[in-house]
DNA sequence: TATGAATGAGTGTTCATTCAT
DNA sequence: AATGAATGAACACTCATTCAT
């Protein structure tokens, strides 16, 4: 179906381009379609680029629910959430890119807000279950959960960042261990 | 004089609209000069935003060098760098997103891979401040301080994000404590 | 068909002004279409007039070639090709002043060189047809058709521009008879 | 002073460049003065222009008036003004590409008429070289010396320019011969 | 006499969008 | 459902020219 390869396509001329210097044409030619047919299937660039990044948000929350659904302690779930992030941050770098921090501005006002509202449902996913763990003590009291998930995701995506414009540094188990270890127990011994 | 009224302008509005959405006209507007003035004084736009960053990537590692020359507690050092990076954030919010952002695609290539190394270097610059706390054992000695780097400012960002996205929710004081904690301490108590 | 509007546009606009001064606006307004519609058929200027310039040449080479296909004697042969080249400089004559003279300099390097060849192509032409007569014995031996052919263009350019610039002062008539002339028999009566 | 430098500046630029390519500020730069300086001396580009064509013009007529002044076989006037004129193609290639050719459309209306006048001036010269030839009898009494001076110039200029696009198959004196010859016995042997 | 910062009209080009088919 | 020719507003950039000093 048509829909589906210009979702297709649309993902990979986003990511390979950022959303400014993707074109239509090229979303056009690269899934095999008249550029008519976007328009066809789509009413416009920024609702392409929304329908895509929603599809996205979604992808992501579902597997990494999928994984918490059966019982497991505390640790694996955090390196589980830990790697299905950096499965989306290391292989749709610039996909991720774009929707977690691409949004700010330079899109188009209509569909800023709802992609901002997407990114807000994830972080409360995140932060949801960062909660239960609240709950059940594994997490400090005085720890917000709701900026606990965003500086989850800012450490993911920064450290993915560095991971990936210094090649052969580090491994991707490095990285990995790096970011559940910051996460979990900081990175001072002991200041106070 | 004309070439600090561009860049003034220049901030503005690629702050405002991100580097693709941000024209010239608009610049020039800003700055209330022709445009022909912004292309005497800068070759093209792709310089004149680098220039703009490369200032505000100076002004920043300055400001907090000169902060840490007088001799401090640790603590007091940690915190210092946070508050410099949320001023930062905060204050020239955009600009500092387009700065440790937006510069992974959609920028001519010339500029860019001097951008990113301007990035590179401020995140050295950070590195090297946590490298001298790790040799007096204030850092666990498996934290790789490059990536710790990485992983400060990408909190930073990530939190200021959700920070000036719900206003309200927290005051600024929150911010400062919650990074701080994030990341000298990590979020769980313990889960070995 | 709109290619073949602006082709026909292009020709009028390009040789009334030369090269760089014709704009693409103008063009675009001629061929009464759109500024995008000339982009939508031609990837630049310099390929536009390319085109043009191109299929200019086709033309007088295959006029040319079509009317010396059947025998003739050789002075009809020379005076049927004086006159065709008359036609060209003398209806189309811009065009045929660009496509023989504005080619040194200022028209994009890539471009250039295609119709630099594209001339040499005509003018081996003209030369192919002129080293047959020389196989006849009808030229001097010691006659280079390669240069010859260069000099038949070059009088008949120059003559026609003096024709045009001095108009009531002689016939067309006059002016094929003078070329006929000077191009077979030379100008001096005998000076060794 | 400035205005020598200038004008010598002015004729490598705008031989580089053609007319329009050729910019104001490259020609400030290569004669070392300041822009301004430029519009202090002439009040426009094409007005210098005009006077960097007309010197040369002067020039060339010059030398050849004073190369003619002393008595000399018929022959030999011929071949010292092609000697002239061939040096001025040959190292002034685009300067003389232009004013004897780029004349026709692209420069601004008002000096146009001069150049043109400058030309024809240059033709007029020429042509009465010829005419005291033909009153001695070495010139067909047929031919028009009017158009024969536009001839010599077309094939001039048309040979050099074949034989600056074709380096190595001719020397420069092939190419001297070749002119004399076809100028004074044109290339056929007889057809009548 | 000379400067050079500033100008702004003009240029080629891009691209999301439309619509007749 | 799908096409692709056509559009036109917007864009980065150029450059001859001006003018206060």
């Amino acid at each position: 179906m048509s829909k589906d390869k210009i979702l297709r396509a649309a993902m990979e001329v986003f990511s390979e381009n950022g959303y400014h210097r993707a074109s239509m044409d090229e979303i056009a030619l690269r899934a095999q379609v008249a550029k008519g047919t976007l328009y066809y299937n789509f009413p416009s660039k920024s609702q392409l680029f929304k329908t895509m990044v929603k599809e996205g948000f979604e992808d992501i929350m579902q597997r990494t629910q999928a994984d918490l659904n059966t019982p497991l302690p505390i640790k694996e779930q955090i390196l589980r959430i830990i790697r299905h992030h950096l499965d989306l941050f290391l292989e749709s770098r610039h996909f991720s890119h774009i929707v977690f921090n691409e949004l700010s501005n330079g899109i188009e006002q209509d569909v800023l807000e709802e992609l901002k509202e997407l990114r807000r449902e994830h972080l409360r996913f995140l932060a949801s279950i960062l909660e239960e763990s609240k709950c059940e003590n594994f997490i400090h009291p005085d720890v917000d959960t709701n900026l606990a998930a965003a500086s989850v995701i800012g450490t993911l995506e920064s450290t993915c960042n560095y991971y990936l414009s210094h090649p052969n540094e580090y491994s991707r188990d490095d990285l990995e261990r790096f970011v559940f270890n910051i996460i979990t127990k900081g990175m001072f011994i002991s200041i106070e």
